[in-house]
DNA sequence: CTAGATCCTCACGTCAACGTGAGGATCAAG
DNA sequence: CTTGATCCTCACGTTGACGTGAGGATCTAG
């Protein structure tokens, strides 16, 4: 398959996938004639790349992973690096859980004020607040 | 209240408040001298800011939601802006959630590996699927 | 056989949120 | 009064994942 095919498939720019294989994540045979020609694996593996760049890990930890969906030889280090990185999700999930909270708040507050504009300076100190526990 | 002070309570760097104040995301008064004066509030402003930036706002869409805070007056607009920005979070979460649970998934392939490397060949189609529902 | 689509390799541009000195003024304590 | 800590304003550097031409070769349908 070609490098137009693979980035259709895989809902990514021809740019993109030529950078994945500078950064060593797709290998990808050639023509004679120098083009490059991808196996079918290719489109899930590039969407498997994708997933990951959305969870904001480096190409290069990326790297590290997937030898392991290649070989599916699970050494300790490649534990490491896998739990590793869950933790390092997990972490991205909580602080964005805690945001989503936060507007959740607001936009309450901006129904509140919506429906009665006048009486609502009332609660303004909520705005405030609840940033941290209340405890001070 | 001086930057350094604010710095270390917010938890950021003297930079990045120097860095809000050219993005408009916080007004600070000056001493005769030119040295910064904040208020108590800046603290927990700068910890909003830094709330939404963990979220992946930008300082532009910060910009636009931090006028709420001060007056706590609910345009449409600004109801539209703070929905519109709650569901990209939601958006970034699940993209985050799917990631997270990848990877659970090849950890639990890993530790099978570990406990007997020999005989794991078998699934080994199971780290190519799942990636896509499995009907194919 | 020819044109339009697709491919190739450089290689510089982008964007955002700061980091990092340079060079100098100001502040707080002894 | 002095010295170390803190502050100021430029202003260039950094990082990552590509975007965007430039200039040219190759492929494919009619």
């Amino acid at each position: 398959m070609r490098i137009g095919k693979v980035a259709e498939r895989a809902g990514v720019s021809v740019r993109a996938l030529r950078y994945y294989e500078e950064q060593g994540l797709v290998i990808a045979d050639r023509s004679p004639s120098g083009h490059r020609q991808y196996p079918e694996s290719a489109v899930e593996r590039v969407k498997f790349i994708q997933l990951l760049y959305a969870a904001g890990l480096t190409s290069k930890a990326i790297l590290q992973i997937l030898p392991f969906l290649d070989t599916l030889v699970a050494t300790p280090q490649m534990t490491r690096r896998l739990t590793d990185e869950r933790a390092r999700i997990r972490v991205k999930i909580d602080a964005l859980t805690r945001a989503h909270d936060r507007l959740e708040e607001l936009i309450r507050l901006a129904a509140e004020y919506e429906n009665s504009p006048a009486t609502c300076s009332a609660s303004a100190d909520v705005a405030a607040s609840h940033t941290s526990p209340p405890r001070h």
